[in-house]
DNA sequence: ATGGCGGTGGAGCACCGA
């Protein structure tokens, strides 16, 4: 039985206390981090070493940053998709038995407000999705065995978000970014937490303006995905939703899925 | 999109995020 959580953080230092206190309650394998806002020299390997995990960094100054925590032994395999090395949003490791284990921070998207015509934020997420798509399908004619999470940053449905008239023309739900994510689920991989909680009005995101908590103002955003390979020993999934009442909260929340590899052994 | 937004860098306030 494998316990593997995802979490955009916003800033790993500002939430190391929630870090470690996700650590102690859930006791994940696996752990995939987004949005780590730090370099590696900045990362206490040892200190999260201490606390029973390797960690795959592929860190930024300032911005970004993705990791992978693992209690077993990791080896790093990628640390960014082919032509995007700029920005730090993607880490691929792999355990010793060969599973593929990826994090992700789809890049945003919006333009800024003072620019509102300008797309080339826009046409660096799509095609930053589209290197992703291309990459997943090799993993999937390969029959590879892996486990894809984060933060994709794109509301699919107009039920992922609490009031989508407010989104309209929003980098995270645009047609053509709503149709790269489309394009994912077509590759076959196995969105882990709708195989549980299909239901619109789940959310994962709460900003922090606005009262969007108290007010239940979410969004769906992040997500775990499995490759088809590993859909049968799917247990369980879902959100941790109360990690965005502590204190000092991420303006995310951590999701979840669990896998029984004995079960999925059985049905092959 | 925005109640009194959070975080970073660098020591003001601009910039980024969603």
């Amino acid at each position: 039985m494998q316990k593997i959580i995802s979490w955009n953080v916003a800033s790993f230092r500002a939430r190391l206390p929630l870090v470690k206190m996700l650590i102690e309650k859930e006791n994940p394998d696996v752990l995939l981090l987004q949005e780590m806002k730090l370099e590696a020299h900045q990362y206490p390997f040892e200190e999260m070493e201490k606390q029973g995990y390797y960690t795959v960094l592929c860190g930024q100054k300032s911005w970004n940053g993705v990791a992978v925590l693992a209690k077993k032994p990791l080896e790093t395999r990628m640390t960014c998709l082919d032509g995007f090395a700029d920005q730090a949003r993607f880490v691929e490791a792999v355990l010793s038995d060969g599973t593929t284990l990826i994090s992700v921070y789809v890049p945003n998207g919006q333009p800024p407000e003072k620019m509102p015509q300008d797309t080339s934020r826009l046409k660096y997420k799509l095609a930053w999705m589209q290197a992703l798509n291309a990459y997943v399908t090799q993993k999937i004619t390969a029959k590879e065995k892996f486990i894809l999470g984060g933060d994709f940053n794109v509301i699919f449905q107009d039920g992922d978000v609490y009031n989508p008239a407010l989104f309209e023309g929003n980098a995270l739900m645009v047609p053509s970014v709503r149709e790269k994510l489309a394009q994912l689920h077509q590759t076959g991989v196995v969105n882990a937490i709708r195989q549980f909680h299909p239901q619109s009005g789940l959310y994962t995101f709460w900003d922090f303006q606005g009262g969007a908590w108290p007010r239940n103002h979410g969004i769906l955003l992040d997500a775990l995905y499995v490759s088809p390979t590993l859909k049968g020993c799917l247990m369980d999934a879902g959100v941790l939703k109360e990690y965005r009442a502590f204190e000092k909260p991420s303006d995310h929340v951590p999701i979840y899925c669990v896998l029984d590899e004995a079960v999925s052994s059985k049905k092959v």
